[in-house]
RNA sequence: GGGGGCAUAGCUCAGUUGGUUUAGAGCAUCUGCCUUACAAGCAGAGGGUCCGCGGUUCGAACCCGUGUGCCCCCA
């Protein structure tokens, strides 16, 4: 079969993931091997593949591959998160497109649309998956919407108000008044925005034209003021507290009180204080028992508690009440201010903190095992810095709002009666049942859901029904998972709930490790976002370069613990990568066809197998290690210097015969050998090119996918610092041919002074080979008329039909022995110093004394170099 | 405002309990080669005040303090 010229990488992908898939390779059930079991983060069921996926997906999989080739019990299970708010977003836009709106229908209605787009639009990005290679379970696609995972959230949120741990409450949220919906503190994007600050002066109830001026950023709100609040010690103010003074344009008489929350010198010192508008002031309400004044209505428009502007948005409110204090007098000043304002990640509507009745987690109780968990390190975050930022935030955890006004998600499972009374079951019936009070008369459910964070906080147990189905046979195989993927932007949203669910419904932590993904970030170091449009089209990517070349690309850019910064030429040197390894099959395929049988294997081919079989097994045992902690791409990079370096560059040209001459068969069979070993070790990291070259390189009885590692063995390291030795003998006389412009075609002579003959006598000939040098003699002297190289203690004479620069050679030798001088220096500052003998260690002094005695020599070899030339 | 992290070659990063030859790799750069696997390649080279300052130590890229600059999370 002849092969072509490069790798084409995309017939071949498709080949084998089938192959895979239709061999049963990645579905799991259990058995008596170990459970190496990972969960997939679900992506949105909206979602596209991206590059954060990519990365995250590449992970898994090579961590899922790995365990798989190491005898493990492998089970990745995919699936997608419901994503609540998103979902709705789309469905909402659909309609729209149709001429329908949302509030023309009803629920069931509008459900049904939305399971609409679901069947037919969710879930493309498991397709995507599939196209990079990623060794998911299909037979286990989980939805968070599924009915049994339906079921378990339901019991989860009455399990938990039954504990008293979910709470309904007043409080302040954020408000999306473009969505109509509360908002979690994460969901709230702040910015930093040019605004003004408005200084108002407010007539005192005293005798006489009295005022005092406060300063706002938002003017509109002061109809639902309810107090001024100044320092204790501010003694401008001293004087007022205890008084009353009149809110501009309606005259409702306020208390004037003091708080040490106020800053002194900010603004006039004087703060309005709008409970039910500010969060803060909503603490200080509450503390002095301030009336609650909500001006707003759930649009942003202002309502009939205002007293003024109904109806009319917050936003333009602003602008015709500053016009309306200035016409009364209110207005002392507007100055330039620059302050944060919260935006809906969803909309990005201005965020308005307002009071509303909310389900609400209490935390604390929860949180305390979790925290216990991760510090103890009973779960391994990688890398360990994540852990203080998870004991800053658990040890200040705050109540979770689990309450969003949308349809598409698990509904709240609270009924009210018309007194106002709410029950929390299972369903109406349950209600019924424990109430009987309520028998008869008409119930109406919560019509709000879940947080979809409150659904995938179940999911490392529920994707196999451990709370649907409780202690069955696959989530007590499968629970606790093993390692975790993700990213540490969710690390509170995600990672810190799922251990507390963990540990609440099944007793035991989800998941063993913890691996920390980096943020994906352009060339100039912006995170990939849809609004900037700097995220590349990665199924454009992979049809250009294969998901081989992706996978590396993106696994070579990614140092453990930081951030990615992605370059399209990372993929280009993964392609290339692809392309040597195909022609490295390429140059063996030709071996193969050229093999001879006849006499024992040459000494210097047996020398170059004996080599790369302890380079081999020692970067297996570094790799090896590398994956136990998470370091990946060093692993990869590792991977990629053994092959590319240390196989095709040193090892396959130390093997290979001379022109048109055959190759020993016995040389042979083992390089294919090798080659196998070395497409096992990169397989988990570019899974098809090298299951197409394993099946290429001879008739295999078993896929790579499935293939075992096998135990290494102990390592030789003599002929390991043998093969070092030849590999430096090489680059310096090369080095020294280029200084001395011989061209590559033309051969040269050798001559090795040294004392000891024997460790040349073995690789003379691949010396010879990969130098050019038409023959090797030993010598006893200086050879006249030859380029003379020194390295360690002996000297090399090059002998070639060549002009010799002599000042250049001089020159080098200058340099080095320099170098080697100052070297001497600052090893004998060390020797010379009493206190360093006295207390380094015995080692570390025996280290010192042999380097001194090395560039000693080195030093007499460069001198006795330079003497010879004059 | 509170908290966390980072700073080593042009770029991206290694550098494990302080001593492993006056710091390593990949990419990029430069020089020479179209050498029968590979120019998507081969061979070789150059390139660093380990952010500044101070301290601990016989010895600091590494430990401590401080300054500067970037990034992230929360308010």
């Amino acid at each position: 079969m002849e092969l072509s010229k490069n790798y084409l990488p995309g017939e071949v992908e498709l080949k084998w993931y089938k192959h895979w898939v239709n061999s049963g390779y990645f579905h799991s059930t259990p058995n008596d091997k170990k459970a190496y079991t990972v969960v997939i983060p679900p992506p949105n069921v909206t979602g596209v593949l991206h590059m954060g996926h990519c990365l995250n997906n590449t992970i898994q999989d090579i961590l899922v591959r790995r365990a798989r080739m190491q005898g493990f019990n492998p089970c990745w299970v995919p699936g997608t998160d419901h994503a609540s708010i998103a979902t709705e977003a789309k469905v909402v836009a659909m309609l729209r497109e149709r001429g329908i709106t949302k509030s023309s229908l009803t629920r069931d209605e509008f459900l049904g649309y939305a399971w609409e787009w679901k069947e037919k639009y969710g879930g493309i990005i498991l397709q995507q998956l599939r196209k990079m290679g990623c060794s998911l379970d299909w037979e286990r696609t989980s939805f968070t919407m599924d009915a049994d995972y339906y079921e378990s959230v339901i019991k989860v949120f009455v399990d938990l108000y039954k504990k008293g741990k979910i709470y309904r409450g007043k409080r302040m949220i954020n408000w999306d008044v473009r969505a109509k919906t509360a908002l979690s503190d994460e969901e709230v994007i702040h910015k930093e925005v040019a605004g003004k600050i408005y200084h108002l002066r407010y007539k005192l109830d005293l005798p006489g034209e009295e005022y005092i001026t406060i300063a706002t950023v938002r003017p509109e709100t002061i109809l639902g003021d309810s107090a001024i609040c100044v320092h204790p010690k501010d003694d401008r103010y001293k004087k007022l507290v205890g008084k009353f003074a009149f809110v501009p344009l309606i005259n409702r008489r306020i208390p004037i009180i003091a708080d040490d929350y106020v800053e002194i010198e900010f603004g006039t010192g004087a703060l309005k204080v709008t409970p039910a508008h500010d969060m803060n002031d909503f603490v200080l309400g509450q503390k002095y028992n301030l009336e609650i004044i909500d001006t707003m209505n759930d649009d942003g428009t202002l309502s009939e508690a205002a007293g003024l502007y109904i109806g009319q948005d917050r936003i333009e409110v602003r602008k015709i009440i500053t016009k309306d204090l200035e016409a009364a007098g209110n207005l002392v000043k507007i100055e330039d201010y620059t302050h944060q304002v919260g935006f809906s990640e969803r909309t990005d509507a201005i965020v308005e903190p307002r009071l509303s009745l909310q389900w609400w987690v209490d935390m604390k109780k929860l949180a305390a095992p979790a925290l216990e968990a991760v510090m103890s390190d009973e779960i391994s975050f990688h890398p360990a810095k994540f852990k203080n930022l998870y004991r800053h935030w658990m040890e200040g955890i705050k109540d979770w709002c689990i309450s969003r006004q949308l349809w598409w998600g698990h509904r709240i499972p609270a009924w009210y009666d018309e007194e106002g009374n709410f029950y929390v079951a299972h369903n109406e019936a349950e209600v019924n049942a424990n109430h009987p009070e309520t028998k008869g008369k008409k119930l109406i459910q919560d019509a709000d859901c879940l947080d979809t964070w409150f659904s995938s906080w179940l999911w490392p147990f529920e994707v196999f029904k451990g709370l649907s189905n409780p202690n069955n046979a696959e989530v007590n195989y499968y629970y606790p998972t093993s390692t975790l993927v993700t990213a540490p932007e969710i690390i509170f949203f995600w990672v810190a709930r799922m251990i507390m669910a963990g540990e609440e419904y099944m007793g035991k932590i989800p998941f063993k490790d913890v691996y920390f993904t980096g943020i994906v970030r352009d060339k100039q170091g912006r995170k990939m976002s849809k609004s900037l449009g700097n995220s590349p089209d990665l199924l454009g990517l992979i049809d250009q370069y294969g998901a081989d070349a992706v996978r590396f690309g993106i696994m070579i850019a990614s140092p453990a613990g930081n951030d990615l910064l992605f370059d399209e030429s990372t993929l280009e040197q993964g392609r290339n990568f692809n392309n040597k390894l195909w022609n490295a099959t390429k140059l063996l395929k030709m071996w193969e066809a050229r093999q001879n049988k006849e006499g024992a294997i040459p000494e210097d081919a047996q020398f170059a197998m004996d080599w790369f079989e302890a380079k081999l097994t020692t970067t297996q045992n570094e790799v090896d290690e590398m994956l136990k902690t998470f370091r990946l791409s060093e692993a990869l990079k590792t991977i990629y210097g053994l092959i590319w370096d240390d196989f095709c560059s040193w090892y396959l040209e130390w093997i290979k015969p001379g022109f048109e001459q055959p190759m020993h068969q016995g040389v042979y069979e083992k390089t294919v050998e090798f080659y196998d070993a070395l497409l096992q070790l990169l397989h988990p990291f570019m899974p098809f090119i090298t299951e197409e070259i394993h099946h290429t390189l001879k008739t295999q009885t078993e896929d790579l996918c499935v293939k075992l590692y096998t135990p290494t063995s102990k390592v030789n390291s003599e002929v390991l610092n043998a093969g070092a030795l030849l590999q430096n003998v090489i680059s310096t006389l090369r080095d020294a041919r280029n200084k001395n412009q011989i061209k590559p075609k033309d051969a040269i002579e050798l001559h090795i002074q040294t004392s000891n003959n024997a460790p040349y006598q073995t690789i003379q000939n691949i010396l010879a080979k990969q130098i050019n040098a038409a023959t090797i003699q030993y010598t006893s002297s200086a050879i006249g008329a030859s380029i003379v190289v020194a390295l360690e203690k002996d000297k090399f004479y090059i002998v070639a039909n060549q002009a010799i620069d002599t000042a250049s050679l001089k020159e080098n030798l200058l340099k080095d022995l320099a170098h080697q001088q100052g070297f001497l220096i600052s090893v004998g500052k060390k020797l010379d110093n009493e206190k360093f003998v006295q207390n380094a260690k015995p080692e570390v002094l025996a280290i010192e004394q042999k380097k001194k005695a090395d560039a000693l020599a080195r030093i007499q070899t460069i001198e006795e170099s330079l003497a010879q030339l004059g």
